[in-house]
DNA sequence: TTGAAAGCGCTAACAC
DNA sequence: GTGTTAGCGCTTTCAA
């Protein structure tokens, strides 16, 4: 009496096979009228729900899923998501899955191409992509699409037709937050944006946070603060940093929208000078030594880890339970300081 | 090629049928030392991993979760619980689950022991429970146990050896956050503690957050803020509070334990005064009114929508899955202001 | 257009 | 002790 209703209590209820309600169920067409509507009409009064795991019995085909990504070693950004994947992996051992991360360096158009071009070789079911370079990733979408392979993406968001799948954050949003972190902490005066980053293909990433910062401190009535806007370079930018320092004596925070706030926090910490709050973006290593340390107030987690390990949970829904997928799902923004911070690294 | 091994693979390759192999896997003993043995060697080289799905097939048993908990309605803390039940729910319909709720009244033990009393007489498979009365929960517990029904616990910690699996925060560490964060944002001067609630039952929690909030400043050389507690109860809140703000005009800033931080904020607005930082707990409506208003600073999200349905899907993974559960898990201490509050009440 | 039947991997009852 | 077998719910092939 306890159980759910199967396939087969269907049929026996409309008078048909278990084949003929299979059909029906999944439209595969090829059914009288008769049966059709007798199928139906069972169906919407009994509330029978398939059984996903037996669907999938049959299938013990192993899905292949191979996740691109910048390598972790040329930015540490990435690093988290090695264990995102690790995570995956053991999670959904139960589930036959293949995955394998391929790595291209984010600084290289042309080797983001080329694990691009190999990993389309190796045909796997899907693949998970950090679409760093824009025009380029939509040709490896393409591509991927003709051969049928599944596209997913994190991190960075594409527009793309063919991609069923993004997990990442709300870039726009995550400026007002750090905005109102700001507005918290920083006393009234001059208030810097930070784009510390030579790659172009940052440049979106970037914008968007700035617009989300500057939309939040534009809405406030007779604001007490000055936004303005710095770009720094590799090159140069401790000199750069300390000029701009000296000819903005009322500057009082800085927002770092990328995840670089150690190299200004070294900086700021030079000068002794203990008035001016920042605020970055993600967990490394040495963003928290500054976090503990204090010249750092908050830091914004992205949270890349979350991104695959979401990322490829939803490739598990889709092959293994063939559920429906969210196009978009938009990650919270947390708010870290020195003492949650530990949380978010796991 | 591209499959794994099977249970009949392994047989094949030990020279016995899949019986056997399954009485080794599974060490129901009957089985020669010979059999045994070239059995061992074989799952040895190979890595064999039981397909859970498969497994699970045969038991189309409906297993029965009762979720015992305050009344929403009591203390809308417990609202978002509703929500990670519906959640798990849904998402956990493929197997076959039976989740239902139990309220009790938060402020009546009798309420509570009753409860437990007809949920026991249901024997389901497994209980997952909001322990806040620390006594009659103990013996709820054991009563449970005694019927070999599956006890586990969420939001309140409950030292037992029958406890299977904890959800819930570290509230030292919450306190710490609380603290870190008025230090990041009020002024130097007074700060206070308000413990808002009369109910013993929560003495506890209180308690431990004002410890971790105290440690946290007492840790700090020369800190330039004095901490004072104060307690307030339902009957003459807003007299006492306003006495208590008279007396000490230095106050800068409020860490209120419990999730009646909207009460607070009502006050203060009332007085005009700006230069007061508060950080409660809770995205209650009420509370994120006050957020966005700009009264409270921050809130501390204890997430008992996460804890219910982390301590559901652990379940699941217990009887759909027959993995090990973690005895402890500690959810993430979220800082919440304005900007970042919508992604965490979902 | 339909039903019967085999089979996915695993379990457990049942012969031997 | 051990192998055989039926069956879990669903899919798919095949014959009718």
């Amino acid at each position: 009496m306890d159980k759910k209703l199967t396939i087969k209590d269907i049929a026996q209820l409309a008078g048909v096979s278990k084949g003929t309600v299979d059909r029906v169920l999944h439209k595969r067409g090829k059914v009288s009228q008769k049966a059709l509507d007798s199928i139906n009409a069972v169906l919407e009064q009994a509330d029978y729900e398939p059984n996903l795991i037996a669907r999938n019995l049959k299938n013990n085909k192993i899905y292949s899923i191979c996740v691109v990504l910048p390598n972790p070693e040329s930015d540490s950004y990435w690093q988290p998501c090695i264990k995102g994947i690790e995570q995956a992996k053991k999670e959904f051992k139960a589930f036959n899955l293949s995955i394998s991360s391929y790595y291209f360096d984010p600084e290289d158009t042309e080797s983001f191409i080329a694990v691009n071009k190999s990993v389309l070789n190796l045909a796997p079911d899907a693949v998970l992509l950090a679409p760093l370079f824009y025009k380029e990733a939509l040709d490896a979408v393409e591509k991927y699409t003709e051969q049928d392979i599944l596209v997913n993406t994190f991190n960075n968001q594409l527009e793309s037709e063919e991609i069923r799948n993004f997990v990442g954050q709300d870039l726009h949003q995550s400026g007002r937050v750090a905005a109102k972190l700001i507005h918290s902490i920083a006393e009234k005066g001059q208030i810097a944006i930070i784009h510390f980053d030579e790659k172009i293909k940052n440049a979106v990433h970037m914008q968007e946070k700035e617009k989300g910062f500057r939309n939040y401190f534009s809405q406030k009535e007779n604001s007490d603060y000055e936004v303005t806007t710095l770009k720094l370079k590799r090159k140069n930018y401790e000199t750069k940093l300390e000029d701009f320092l000296k000819e903005n004596p009322k500057l009082t925070g800085i927002f770092i929208t990328t995840s670089k706030a150690h190299q200004i926090a070294e900086i700021i910490d030079k000068t002794k000078n203990n008035t001016i709050s920042l605020i970055g973006y993600d967990l490394l290593d040495k963003n928290i030594s500054f976090l503990n340390k204090g010249t750092i107030d908050f830091l914004i987690n992205q949270n890349p880890k979350q991104q695959v390990y979401l990322g490829l949970s939803f490739l598990v829904d889709h092959f293994i339970f063939g559920k429906e997928i969210n196009p978009s799902t938009l990650l919270p923004i947390d708010i870290v300081n020195s003492e949650n911070a530990s949380y978010y690294m796991e």
